[in-house]
DNA sequence: AAAAATTGATTGACTGTTCAATCAGAATAT
DNA sequence: ATATTCTGATTGAACAGTCAATCAATTTTT
């Protein structure tokens, strides 16, 4: 039955429904965040994801390759969803070096990103980064990127404000272990989180560490 | 040899040779770090942990009630080893603020903890905190008592050097960070991890911090 | 002799994957 | 328009493999 002469063109069926292809593994990828979060990543099953995803158990392999692929995209999506979080932020801020560097290590607590149920998804992932490649591959692109935009826009308050006692590697690579860090505490700290509390520290190390950029306000001794 | 005969009364071969039995507890547990830390949590198999220790495979069940209690006491001993790493840095400080202050953070880096190794056992266990209690539980006792140090010491400082816009808990907190998100980048850092530069890098915060009481280098524009 | 360790086998539960059958909706043909 | 055909999406069952745990018989160590 010649069907696909005509309009159909080339790709005919090849790009059939994708939408509601796409559609299902957003929602298998957002139930296997979820469960990942809260059965933890060697407790998560294939029967888990479907079930959480109301959908059945046999679906789940018809939409990825594998179990392992399902994990790797959910990895890429956390990650991207990171990415567009912090560089939206610098993006936004105004054209000052001080601007751009708070709003890129305070991008860390949105609240888009900063959450119990994504943390516990990195985290479970960098339990195991050691024993596959695969997922440093994708974090490492991501933190790159990251590290990079911190070392330029520290080594440019470093030249504005004359910190000459600071090193733009290690100072970026202490901001970002300060934000990490943070992280750590949020995947630990049983819920009771102060998102506030905690931008007000980035924004008291930054003051220390920049005087000249950020003012240091004195505290009430409350 | 007197061992169960005699002194040893009611429970005598309960505990029969101890020594020996603890030996292989031990012995058992590090085969267990080092195979979370190769293969990841959820690909450690009671086999591996058996062959790495260069034992039978039936022997692990007789040493430890379940798996689950195996890995419970990992996590238990890796704990212990840091607290009292950091315990013995601190104490073996001079008795000035600012030495045990920096002690304390430092021996984050101390070669005996920090080590991918540990660190990637650290981290299987925090990817999967959430659903395990128990988890949360061990860490969490290390980590207030910890924190308790810190706090009490920052506070000292503050009084010392009169940083009044310092508030104690936040900046402990924030320390604390600090050296947690350096672990994290030496778990996913390929092995080429700079300890001194890391070392560095925590002086140049608590210098910026605290300046009354480390001094500020002038770096050499290198 | 008693404790510790080994070996091999076995059980039961669980999991990832495959697959035949069915469904739903649209395109095609009548 | 109606019937027919096709195809991707979905289901549920079955399969094959793995693993933790247990056990009995045996050997080694102390």
């Amino acid at each position: 039955m010649e069907r696909e002469t005509g309009k159909s063109g080339p790709k005919a069926n090849g790009g059939a429904n994708t939408a509601i292809r796409e559609r299902r593994r957003q929602q298998l990828i957002e139930s296997t965040i979820s469960s990942i979060a809260k059965r933890g990543l060697s407790d998560t099953t294939m029967g888990d994801v479907a079930k959480g995803a109301k959908l059945s158990h046999g679906i789940v392999n018809f939409h990825f390759k594998s179990k392992d692929q399902l994990l790797v995209e959910t990895l890429r999506t956390v990650t991207e969803e990171y990415r567009s979080v912090w560089a939206r932020a610098v993006d936004k801020a105004g054209p000052g070096v001080a601007g751009k560097l708070a709003a890129l290590y305070l991008a860390d607590l949105d609240p888009a990103v900063c959450t119990r149920k994504k943390l516990a998804v990195w985290h479970a992932f960098y339990g195991e980064a050691k024993s596959r490649p695969i997922y440093r591959e994708i974090c490492d692109a991501s933190d790159q990127e990251r590290m990079d935009a911190g070392v330029d826009l520290v080594r440019r308050i470093i030249a504005e404000g004359g910190y000459r006692h600071l090193d733009p590697e290690a100072t970026a690579l202490g901001l970002d272990a300060l934000t990490d860090g943070i992280w750590l505490q949020v995947l630990l700290s049983a819920g009771k989180f102060d998102r506030e509390g905690a931008r007000q520290t980035v924004r008291t190390f930054l003051a220390c560490l920049f005087p000249e950029h950020f003012p240091l306000v004195e505290r009430n001794a409350a």
